[in-house]
DNA sequence: CGGGATCCCAAATGATACTG
DNA sequence: CAGTATCATTTGGGATCCCG
């Protein structure tokens, strides 16, 4: 007898592989700085300035890498204006829209129950 | 004229202040690892083998080391049946469900156009 | 079986200085 | 202003051994 690799008795209970597109995403967006810089543009368009001032305490580096990879990703859309001095609009795009809408109710329960649950630790 | 701490004219642009709760939680449970343990629970119980078998590619440190995170957060259960051999059983707590039921729709949506987003850089 | 304790490394992050 | 480059450091994380 004949199975397909889809058939559910042979799935793996594994939920993904190590190293798929997945985990790669997700660790993209759900990285300690991913998440609040995205969160910052949720709320529209900022400059690299501005960016890095509402993240309290990123450093320049993780900014510039966190940026970088979102923008690969499709996620951010950079915008550099040909000025002096030169001017950069960093804002989400169509896809980081659809991904902010399912982040925010998540980050949103968070920021509600954090204090209790620092808290209890005491 | 004065102004209270919460006047809306001062408040600070900054998303949330380093260190503060909310940061911590968000470290907890969207860590990489963090959120592959989430999800295999998200499914139902699981004994500490299972779940080192289904997150594949965690180590027993870190399997032990995030269990202790969330289970001391109190989003994570942990039972331990005084049996020989040992049996230990992890799950959700009602807190851990309202979060799943907010990280699901995310990492659905994810899991959905993370090829997309992967193949694309190539 | 379900972990804890240790050692150790690579990667992530921070601080600072510099540049188009 | 908007970054890049470099160096120092922390720490996430793996490997291994051990124990109740």
């Amino acid at each position: 007898m004949q199975v397909s690799l889809a058939d559910p008795r042979i799935e793996r209970p594994k939920i993904f592989t190590h190293g798929c597109p997945t985990r790669v995403v997700l660790d993209h967006v759900m990285s300690r700085w991913g998440v609040l810089v995205l969160l910052a543009l949720s709320e529209g368009t900022l400059r690299w300035g501005e960016l890095r001032r509402e993240v309290d305490g990123i450093s320049e580096k993780m900014l510039a890498s966190t940026l970088r990879t979102l923008e690969a990703d499709g996620i951010v859309v950079r915008t550099s204006y040909p000025e002096v001095p030169p001017r950069v609009e960093y804002s989400l795009s169509p896809l980081g829209d659809e991904l902010m809408q399912r982040m925010l109710p998540l980050v949103g329960w968070v920021a509600e129950h954090a204090e209790g649950i620092v808290e209890r630790q005491a």
